[in-house]
DNA sequence: AACATTTATCGTAATATTACGATAAAGAAA
DNA sequence: TTTCTTTATCGTAATATTACGATAAATGTT
């Protein structure tokens, strides 16, 4: 390769970025929409309902956490994973500005 | 690794991760804006404005191309690349899908 | 205490991405 | 035709991602 160069693209042009990497993965999309649809915010059958094995679970989990997508909070021996409703406002806002901005030229 | 799962989840879930893909770097980030904001959609000074070498520029490009957000037209011996509108739109409406359909639990 | 359950992390391998320079391809200009 | 300009592609190297099994850590159960 050779280095990153993120630090020559503008602080939102990364934060946007970072959220869409977020979403990059058909893996994440899925937690996502389990995360939605399955009223009761308690985990770990994440892994079950996925083609995926726990760990690799765990590590999507933790990357939609570190993008602030999702929060867990831990109950007793297993972990509640929720998606965190301020990551999604930013993002959507975030999203929501860069498309109504854009103008297409042809 | 160990092969890439990508069909043991919707197409859905695959196109949504695709476009979110496209956006997922800083680069592709800012070659959309600079395509929003240049009236001209001619091109080539793109890689003017970013700190990245031709050929990467050209890369990031065919990224952008294949996602089917932007499309380039060979113009004499220069090409104008320009935002793809139908792309946009239909990933704004997957988003906007996905967004909207989604609950926060906690 | 001993054991079971749940999740995170480590180690590791395969693959994908990112980046560059060099070069090819194609049209424009001389 | 030769040369210049513009863009795409090839080759290659560095790094990141994706995935798994194994194991650790933490709490619950017996």
């Amino acid at each position: 390769m050779g280095l990153s160069k993120k630090d020559e693209f503008t602080a939102k042009q990364n934060t946007l970025a970072g959220y869409a990497k977020a979403l990059a993965h058909p893996a994440r999309v899925a937690i996502v929409e389990y995360l939605s649809t399955s009223q009761a915010c308690m985990c770990g059958d994440i892994v079950d309902v996925l083609p995926l094995s726990q760990s690799t679970v765990s590590q999507h989990l933790r990357e939609l956490k570190s993008a602030g997508l999702v929060k867990g909070e831990i109950e007793g021996t297993s972990v509640c994973y929720c998606l965190n409703e301020s990551g999604w406002n930013e993002m959507q806002s975030m999203l929501g500005e860069f498309l109504t901005t854009m103008k297409k030229c042809c």
